[in-house]
DNA sequence: TTATCATATGAACAATTGCTCATATGAAGA
DNA sequence: TCTTCATATGAGCAATTGTTCATATGATAA
């Protein structure tokens, strides 16, 4: 942690709050899942399915959007393990698979409406 | 709300879930701020600032970016209320300017930590 | 089997993003 | 004044993103 002297820097500072931030792997795995989130389509996906199992055309109907881009949408979703599905017939039903969505969801509500 | 019930959507689940949506406008306001968050740099840099003020030069240390790299998140978040800054001189020093940020980052910690 | 329906997926595209580089600004010191 | 330093900003760009469109898959029914 070699850090240049010659310019501006408060090192002891900077070192104090070097210590206290996650490591890489996981700062970049807190930024997916606000990522996952940052999409005014996907967060209406969430929202959705935090009230209600959905199917991907009902889903389609309340984000007033194709069902190809919502399935497209579902998947990324998918991957990160924050919606989970199960089949019925041709029908596929969508819910929430993360515990910790609702809390943030709910956080950020409180944040918009001061 | 018009649904066309010649496909296969559930009307009366639909209508449920759409009364549970916050209005288009919130929507929007909720993804911007998991979209400021959504960026490893920007993340970086709240992390840092949530543990004590820093002038831009350090942030770009704890980073390890460019100045002007650092410069350009900070005005994203700037603008969006998340920090604030005062000049001291040349200096300009950085603070979290939004009580919610740091929930949200508790919770997206805890998330990836299981 | 064949047809149809619900969903998934790949290619293509425009729009957006995050950075670099060059330049501008604003404050302190010579 | 002129110079230097810390930061800000605009242009340019490669990379990423979210959608559409066409096609594929997998299940049901005829």
């Amino acid at each position: 942690m070699d850090i240049c002297s010659e310019k501006c820097i408060n090192e002891k500072k900077v070192r104090q709050t070097l210590k206290t931030i996650p490591k890489g792997d996981d700062v970049s795995r807190m930024a997916d899942i606000f990522k996952a989130l940052s999409d005014p389509t996907r967060l209406k996906i969430v929202l959705a399915l935090l009230k209600q199992e959905h199917c991907v055309c009902d889903i389609a109907v309340i984000c007033n959007q194709s069902d190809s881009a919502i399935s497209h949408q579902l998947r990324v979703l998918r991957t990160l393990k924050i919606v989970k599905n199960r089949r019925d017939g041709k029908i596929m039903y969508y819910t929430i698979d993360d515990d910790h969505v609702a809390s943030l969801i709910f956080m950020s509500l409180d944040h918009v409406r001061h």
